[in-house]
DNA sequence: TCACCTCAGTTGTTATGACAACTATATTAT
DNA sequence: ATAATATAGTTGTCATAACAACTGAGGTGA
């Protein structure tokens, strides 16, 4: 029963997310935004109006962490809560003008990072990575 | 400056990172073990009577967050501390028999898992996996 | 030896992630 | 239409992760 934890898949996948994730932050320090409210905003910069329900899924995260990250993003301005026009128990998420204006600080930073984190890595390596994390996901489903 | 963040390293590596700690944890359930104290348990399997800083640096984490995960095994009866022989600043920590107890079955589990995660997946890719993410690891630091 | 700097461990704060449980509104089945 | 069920959002708890800051012990140089 050999079991190499420095060599286990979810060692190494653990451990290289976390850096990038805690780069990432770092590069967004000055603008006060951690990567999970940038999925956030990132989501709502394609599709304005979404409800925190909707936004969990597409972000694959539940209700209660959705919600938080909302709520900090409202306590910074970067996005208002709407009620629903339809549905009583349901809110509806807009960007603020300031949750607009981050759109061309944050991008160039996320893809320069990217960019570094990839160096010395074929284009079609990096696009069998994502496809393999994608099927690992799936089976764990 | 197209980005999609659905397809982003950084999204992806992220949304399995999470889904797969969160199934080692669930397997795990009946022994009261998370993925990190796991890991811990891991080094000391292999190590005994090595100081929270040596582990620290073993899996990733800094010593606050180590020193944490320490306090749960020692709550668990998992873990013992003892001073060190040289260092009266360090601890050096043994397993107990609990502790000690845990591996045959926890290491099964784990290594069950990650072959579920990895079903359809050629060892070869596995294997490029790996290679490719501590690649990303290296290139962040 | 003493002053200085380093290092191990500890404590506190903020932001997650998973999960249980609760409220209020919607929807469904009868 | 009503009762039962499902869903959106909210709140609370525990376990991380990063970081700042602090204590006490170790090591170094003058």
């Amino acid at each position: 029963m050999e079991f190499k934890l420095e060599d286990s898949l979810g060692f190494i996948l653990n451990k290289t997310n976390t850096k990038l994730k805690n780069k990432l932050f770092q590069r967004f320090n000055d603008y006060n935004v951690t990567p999970e409210q940038w999925s956030v905003l990132n989501c709502l910069w394609v599709q304005e109006g979404l409800t925190p329900k909707e936004l969990a899924d597409i972000i694959f995260k539940d209700k209660p962490n959705t919600n938080r990250i909302l709520e900090k993003l409202q306590m910074k301005d970067l996005i208002v809560r709407k009620p629903h026009p339809v549905d009583k128990r349901a809110y509806q998420i807009f960007l603020t003008k300031s949750g607009w204006a981050l759109r061309d600080e944050l991008v160039p930073k996320a893809m320069q990072l990217l960019e570094e984190a990839t160096i010395g890595i074929e284009k079609q390596k990096a696009a069998e990575l994502i496809k393999v994390l994608n099927q690992i996901y799936d089976n764990l489903n």
